[in-house]
DNA sequence: ATAACATTGTTATTTTTGTAACAAAAAGAA
DNA sequence: TTCTTTTTGTTACAAAAATAACAATGTTAT
C-alpha cells in the first residue's frame, strides 16, 4: 500500500517547508511556481520537490509549474489534521516564552491552547495570549482542552517527570527541547531537538571546510 | 580515504550527542559505559554507536565497555577545533536572548563572544555575560574577536540582510532559526532549523498513528 | 504546421544511512 | 583448564533517501 500515511519522514518535513514557502507566495501575489524555484528556495534538488509532490498525489501543469493555492491546501490535507490539533507548552521560561510568542496565530490547525509552570509568579497569568496554569493541573487541563501535542522547555532536571505527567494526561506527540532524552515510547511519538548538537555540527563543518 | 573529515553527517550530529551523555556520565561518577547503554540513552541501537566509534578510531574494552572520559575526549578532538570558535548571536530578542542564557558555560571550546542587534535599548548593554553591539558594527567585531559562527535570529525580514552581513564579515558557519531560507553558499556553511517544521512533524504523526 | 523548448511525472540508479550477523576476545564459572 | 557469557569491532546486507535519466506533453516561436 502507498498511502499518505507511507509518506517518507524526510517528505513530510519537506512538505511543511514547501507549505511555508508557498503561503509566503501568496502573501506576494505569485500564483504560480516552477519546481526548480521551490527547490532553489530550500536548497534541495528540484526532482525532488516533484518526487514529494508526485507522492502526495499533487498535479502541476507543464509549463506554468504548480498551482501555489492548490498546492498549499493539498499539503494542509495531508499534514493538518480536519479538526486541528491542541498544543501545551510546559515551561514558561525564556525558551517557552520565545515559543509562545513566535506561534501565535502562525496555523490555524495547530494551536497552543495552554502553559504549564511551576512558579507562582506565572501560573494563572496570560503569557502571549495564553493562559499558564499550574504543572499540578497538568492532566485536568489537557484532558478537559483536548490537548494532543505537548512542547517541554522546563529545566533539563525536570524533563523525566514532565514528559510522564504528559505521557499520564493522555498526550500522543512530544517535542522535547531539553537536552535529555526521554523515554515515552509507545505512549507517545517523540521528537527531540537539541540546539548545542546543531551548532556544534556546524562548528565541525567550519573547521573542516576546504 | 576514510579520514575523520569524511565521516557521515548523522554521525556528527551523533557524536554530539554522545558526548553530552559521556558528560552527564563524568559528573555522576560512571566511568565506563556500554554501547547498548548509551544507545538506550538516546533511543538508538547499539550497533550504530559501536560503528560511529569505531569510525571514530576509538577503542574500547572487552567487557568493560568505553571509558568515558577518554572516549567523551576523543570526540572532542573530532568535533572541537583545537583553539576553539567563537560564535555571534544576531538579534537579541526571545529567541536570541533565551540561547545566550543558555549557551554560558556549556563548552569551553565554543563560546558566545559577541550579540548584535538594532535596538538602542540592548545596544552596548551585557546580557546573559555577553555585550551586545550595534549591528552596524557586525563587520568590525567579528573581524576583531575572529568569531567564525553566526546564530541568527532576528525578525523574518530582517534575516536576509542580516546574512548578508555576517558573509560580509567573513563569517564561515551560520545557523539560522528564522523561516526564511538563506542563500550563503559558498561563504559559508549554512544550517537551518524551524520550529513550526517539526511541531507540524509531530502533528502529522500523532495524527497517523495506529 | 512544425520545430525547439521547458517543464512535469515517473522509473532507474546511486548514495547514504541503519541494521543484522558474527568472529574475536576477555572475564568469570565450573 | 575448559566452557559459557558478554561485549566489542567489522563486514555484509537492507532500507531509506537523494539524484539522474528520460519520456511525455503543452507552449511558444518560426
Ligand atoms: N534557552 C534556550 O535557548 C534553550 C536552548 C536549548 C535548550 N534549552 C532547554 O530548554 C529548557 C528551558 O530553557 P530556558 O532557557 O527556557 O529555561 P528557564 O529556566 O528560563 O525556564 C524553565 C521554566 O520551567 C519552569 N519549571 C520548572 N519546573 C517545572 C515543572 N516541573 N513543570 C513546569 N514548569 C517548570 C520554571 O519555572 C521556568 O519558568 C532547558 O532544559 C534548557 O536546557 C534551552
Ligand atoms: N521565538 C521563537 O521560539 C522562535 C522560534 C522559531 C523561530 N523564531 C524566529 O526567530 C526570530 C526571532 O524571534 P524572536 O521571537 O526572538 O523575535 P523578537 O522580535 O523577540 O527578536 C528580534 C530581535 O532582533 C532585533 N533586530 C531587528 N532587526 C535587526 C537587525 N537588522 N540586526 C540585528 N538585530 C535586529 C530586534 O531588535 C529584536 O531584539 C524570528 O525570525 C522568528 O521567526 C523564533
Amino acid at each position: 500500500m502507498n498511502s499518505v500515511k507511507n509518506l517518507p519522514e524526510k517528505t513530510i518535513e519537506r512538505l511543511s517547508q514547501y507549505r511555508r514557502v508557498l503561503l509566503d507566495c501568496l502573501r506576494q501575489g505569485k500564483y504560480n511556481i516552477y519546481s526548480h524555484e521551490l527547490a532553489s528556495l530550500l536548497h534541495i534538488n528540484p526532482v525532488q520537490v516533484r518526487r514529494d509532490i508526485m507522492l502526495i498525489g499533487h498535479n502541476g501543469t507543464l509549463r506554468k509549474g504548480y498551482d501555489v493555492k492548490r498546492l498549499s491546501d493539498m499539503i494542509g490535507t495531508i499534514i493538518d489534521s480536519k479538526e486541528g490539533q491542541k498544543v501545551a507548552v510546559v515551561g514558561v521560561g525564556n525558551l517557552g516564552r520565545a515559543i509562545m510568542t513566535y506561534f501565535q496565530g502562525k496555523r490555524t490547525k495547530l494551536v497552543i491552547a495552554a502553559a504549564f509552570d511551576t512558579d507562582p509568579a506565572k501560573v494563572n497569568r496570560v503569557i502571549a495570549g495564553i493562559r499558564c496554569y499550574a504543572a499540578s493541573e497538568m492532566e485536568e487541563v489537557i484532558r478537559k482542552e483536548g490537548i494532543t501535542i505537548g512542547v517541554i522547555t522546563v529545566p533539563p532536571d525536570k524533563a523525566a517527570e514532565s514528559a510522564e505527567k504528559l505521557v499520564m494526561a493522555g498526550i500522543r506527540g512530544i517535542l522535547n527541547y531539553t537536552p535529555v532524552a526521554l523515554n515515552v515510547e509507545p505512549h507517545a511519538y517523540l521528537e527531540e531537538y537539541d540546539m548545542v548538537t546543531s551548532l556544534e555540527k556546524v562548528a565541525f563543518f567550519v573547521k573542516n571546510r576546504s
